[in-house]
DNA sequence: TTAATATATGAACATACATTCATATGAAAA
DNA sequence: TTTTCATATGAATGTATGTTCATATATTAA
């Protein structure tokens, strides 16, 4: 197997080509998949939106009340959530309602609430 | 116990304050407090910084060799991460070696990368 | 002390994106 | 069919932020 070729050398000892070439990195594609779906929760209203249907399907008016959103920007965001497929939803009557897609979601918020508690301790 | 307000009603039956009331939210604060933290993992150079020192410690110099990023864009993410917390670093003569501060990272990424690759099946 | 080197930082620029307003769509009721 | 109502969408605007260039800082070597 070839060693993987560097273009820059800070120092006799650096980089740490031992340390560099055992580090496993996703690969881009998948790191581009990562982080366009931490794009979906690092905004505080998808987020709540995220949080509120995590246990429960609720219709775009309910998501306007319980966030106190407009109509609009609530739409736009579960349009973001819907082309991401991290959202499912379904029309009865006139009301659409929509639900996560993936029990991963909840763990993924769970994991991180609890590294959000764990920093208010110190 | 006082029932919430509402300020909005689309309709009869809607907005439904049964399932509404029962909806969970994290507070304010802790709301911020996440969205906050997933903006970090939010951006491919900061992910792919996160993710090669997962299992070890870095100095600046590995992490732009490895990414093949400049020197200067590598120190402002890491500032960033410093800011937040969620690295930790030690001098040692000219180099600083960064690493992870936290085991939740871990997880959260693993969890994340489990989502993907689940989709990807589809 | 001076020079060299690893890292940090400030300013400028370009880009991405969240919200709002206005309006379109599509299902149900009249 | 026409109206009403829940939701979707396009355009415009302001703001946040990632990268780069230039330069500062701090440690080591000379």
């Amino acid at each position: 197997m070839k060693e993987k070729e560097f273009k820059f050398v800070c120092g006799e000892k650096c980089p740490h080509y031992q340390k560099i070439n055992k580090v496993k990195l996703p690969n881009t594609e998948q790191i581009e998949k990562l982080s366009d779906m931490f794009k979906l929760f690092a905004d505080n209203t998808r987020l709540r939106i995220i949080c509120s249907i995590l246990n429960t399907e609720l219709c775009v008016c309910d998501l306007c009340e319980l966030l106190d959103l407009n109509q609009s920007t609530v739409s736009h965001q579960l349009q973001i959530l819907r082309n991401a497929k991290l959202v499912k939803y379904r029309r009865d009557g006139k009301q659409i309602y929509y639900s996560l897609k993936d029990e991963h979601i909840e763990q993924i918020i769970s994991t991180s609430l609890a590294h959000i508690l764990e920093e208010e301790e110190k």
